[in-house]
DNA sequence: ATATGATAGTTTCGTTTGTAACTAATTACA
DNA sequence: TGTAATTAGTTACAAACGAAACTATCATAT
């Protein structure tokens, strides 16, 4: 209660006038650049490598993760809408790596898997993307690292929320 | 070597067999989900009251800070390209939020700062943008916010350098 | 049965974005 | 000087995206 509201502990923190906002220091901008920093390099080993976008290739990854889903559980696992799932489904399938047929049960849904091709694709790119994983992940100690899938795990959590209360 | 490659167990066991991905434990995927659960939801707090779109916000909120900057410097500065800092300088211009004036000793040089209603809005926008990074964080203990800050550094700079040999 | 509403998925349309080409001004250097 | 190479910033065009409208099928209820 007697603490000066307005003086918090800026020790070690470069100044931030309350008025302001330092951008290199706010979390959502920091992690927004370093989300692009790292999904554009690890889309550039795969967009040039097998022609495929980032939305086809959560499909895929999910696809290989589980075979035989609906678009709609597609959509869910990726964390896409359904329209880019649509187009990035279109897309695959019309590539040849991933094979549709009608549910016979309920005739508005398809289910979906990969196809060989499709298989053979997501088993190249599974270690790419693991590389890449790991060797961003090496800047980390092993104490940092076990924080980091902490941190994420709360941040989403609280983001969510945060995003559903409105 | 010889361990039983295959356990029929895959239903939703946490365990990630060498040639699977699976993305909810994906760190670039996280991210990217992370983020724009963030960044869509902060950006809804301005765009809704102030008609405002994410890039127009990062120059805003460089200008704020740092008066008299060229677009280049904009650009630099908030990790954008200087085609989507021309248009939302453009826009912001339009929206008479920031003034421009010709640099005189070099005449392809702009230089921009907040105009007095740019201004007015930037004192509106920050606190609202603290505050929302504020209830965010509220959501990870005091190590793990001090861990964060120092894992985004981390992962920033490795990300850089891998986005550099390539 | 048939009307109502919900769900799966696609198409359409306007906006945003990225790449490349462009204009204009400045610097390098021969 | 004068010519080539850089740099600041804009424009043009095509691809990507989101929101909303739409088609088709299924579920529910009267």
């Amino acid at each position: 209660m007697d603490k000066p509201a307005d003086k918090p502990d800026l020790a070690d923190a470069p100044d931030e006038p309350s008025g302001m906002l330092l951008l290199e220091q706010f979390l959502p901008y920091r992690l927004s650049v370093l989300t692009n920093t790292v999904s554009s390099t690890l889309a550039g080993e795969y967009q040039a490598r097998f022609g495929m976008s980032v939305p086809q290739w959560r499909v895929m990854a999910v696809l290989g993760r589980f075979p035989d889903l609906s678009a709609s559980e597609v959509a869910e696992k990726t964390a896409m809408d359904k329209v880019m799932v649509s187009r990035a489904v279109a897309a695959l399938i019309d590539a040849g790596r991933i094979d549709r047929r009608m549910d016979d049960t309920d005739r508005r849904r398809s289910v979906l898997r990969l196809s060989a091709a499709g298989r053979a694709v997501y088993e190249e790119i599974v270690p790419v993307a693991r590389a890449y994983e790991r060797r961003l992940l090496a800047a980390l100690n092993t104490d940092d690292s076990v924080a980091l899938d902490r941190i994420l795990t709360q941040l989403q959590a609280r983001a969510g929320q945060l995003a559903d209360d409105r």
